[in-house]
DNA sequence: TATAAAGTTCCGTTATTTGGAACTCAATTT
DNA sequence: AAATTGAGTTCCAAATAACGGAACTTTATA
């Protein structure tokens, strides 16, 4: 094991990632990179495989520009092809991806602290990284008969819909999470959803005071979830704990009950961050 | 020409990424594409993040034009910079990796069939897929809470020393799996590893009559499994399901126990994939 | 503080990508 | 069976993006 000399990824700050989170397709600004991951893109978030009149379609590219392209990113094993000439995302996408998961050290350093969570809860607990205006799940722990194994990892939702994504929201300086408020492309998926910047603002200040967030089946009926923000923009890195438990199984009042182990949960990460990354820091 | 020296056999759904795999570094091909790969390869596999004079020494490429593409992968959200500028792989590979393993046909065929294998023997079980030297596991369904959740997904092993990979070997033609025999990087990884390519094929045979293959501990000491392929050449997927123990628990007699079930498992994916992918490759 | 090393920017030159059109192949229509 | 359509592939002059050397700025070290 080499000494983790490393620091987490900043999901926010930093460089020049103005990247849409949201689905909205972007102008390339990256030159022949951009135009080849605008390609993949496509192809990757396609509900089926796309074949190449799909993807002229969806692309404004000339045939031979397009063709090319995709022969390259096959070449790079990054989309294989079907019998039927249809696309899919490659191998080599997993592969490069479960070596940037299992090395990451932010992971690493926070999974004894969520799995004590779920030891503690019974229920299912998430780690969420905030990235745009999305929260991006790095880690899960399942609670009992995992139906679908790592369903989440990797997956990325809105952060205004869900426990972590609001209370990532609440950690960012008020200017920012009022900016980040309006450029989201609100949908309503539930009875509750908070569908307006004005109520998801209205949120915040109980968010920050106390903070902990609640997702009263807000993304999702019959999901309800308690979350906590960790980090923040001078440490580079705006994560997230929840725990989620179904409607039927835990009233609101009941998550209550958690709410002092996800806070712990939180500031225990955030003290081993500080312990693990803090000493290389110089600012 | 194209003369793109890999491409061949497309296939099925997910198919195989030609050549990459045992790990040396390949001229890049591919244009600006295969020259950023390059870089990203370098980041996600190095053990430590590397910092820029890492890569510089790495990558034979001048000061100006590494900074440069390094710029664009971050803009892209490929790479994450640290604070003390060291790089890291970027979230949006997980988010794409996220997409094409939840989206992928096989895997989702697959998954009815080896969870029942995992609910019949209690057991860790596996499924691979073959992708030039190596094998790259594309579910696992683990027994119990063990410590890391999905600690394979993703994950690549050499053919030659895991009970899927041999399995896998052996569904080639001969002259193909001869050829694979000698150019693995054979190690010794313990005392059971076959580490020639003769004491490799010498073993082949077998398998290809029984249709099961074992590994006896040869990729790590006290992990005993057994495994069968599936698919072939023909179906453009060379895949294997495995069902995985240790060894202080079951005896290597103990495994021939469930050689029926792991054959039926993988019988059973088969006729799926005929039934499923034979006619249109989609659902 | 001085000095070296690391990281970043600039810009003329060079090589790759571009995009339109022509071509092949397979399936469908007449 | 021949013709037509549509999908996928190839080619090459022109356009554009990448290259790479050197200068510049910032951060670490003596």
């Amino acid at each position: 094991m080499d000494s983790l000399s490393e620091e987490a990824e900043q999901g926010a700050s930093g460089a020049q990632t103005p990247d849409g989170a949201g689905g909205a397709r972007r102008k390339p600004q990256t030159g022949t990179l951009g135009k080849a991951m605008e390609v993949l893109d496509v192809i990757a978030l396609a509900e089926t495989p796309p074949r190449f009149t799909d993807l002229l379609s969806e692309i404004d590219q000339p045939r031979g520009t397009l063709h090319r392209q995709i022969s390259n990113l096959i070449a790079e094993g990054l989309v294989s092809v079907n019998a039927d000439h249809s696309y899919v995302p490659g191998l080599r996408l997993l592969k490069l991806a479960a070596r940037s998961w299992s090395g990451n050290t932010f992971r690493l350093l926070a999974e004894p602290h969520i799995r004590k969570l779920h030891d503690e809860t019974g229920e299912t607990v998430h780690l969420g990284l905030m990235s745009g205006l999305e929260v991006i799940y790095l880690d899960k722990i399942e609670s009992k008969q995992t139906v679908r194994m790592h369903s989440q990892v990797g997956n990325a939702s809105p952060l205004y819909c869900t426990g972590v994504g609001k209370a990532m929201l609440a950690m960012l300086p008020e200017d920012d999470c009022a900016a980040r408020a309006s450029q989201f492309d609100y949908v309503r998926h539930t009875e509750t959803t908070l569908y307006t910047p004005e109520l998801l603002l209205a949120e915040m200040a109980e968010i920050r005071s106390s903070g902990i967030s609640y997702d009263r089946e807000e993304h999702e009926p019959g999901i309800r979830c308690i979350a906590a923000g960790l980090g923040g923009v001078e440490s580079g890195i705006i994560a997230g704990v929840s725990v989620t438990g179904p409607a039927f199984r835990i009233s609101q009042d009941e998550m209550v009950r958690w709410k002092s182990l996800v806070l712990e949960t939180a500031r225990a990460i955030e003290s081993d961050m500080e312990a693990r990354l803090g000493p290389r820091s110089q600012e």
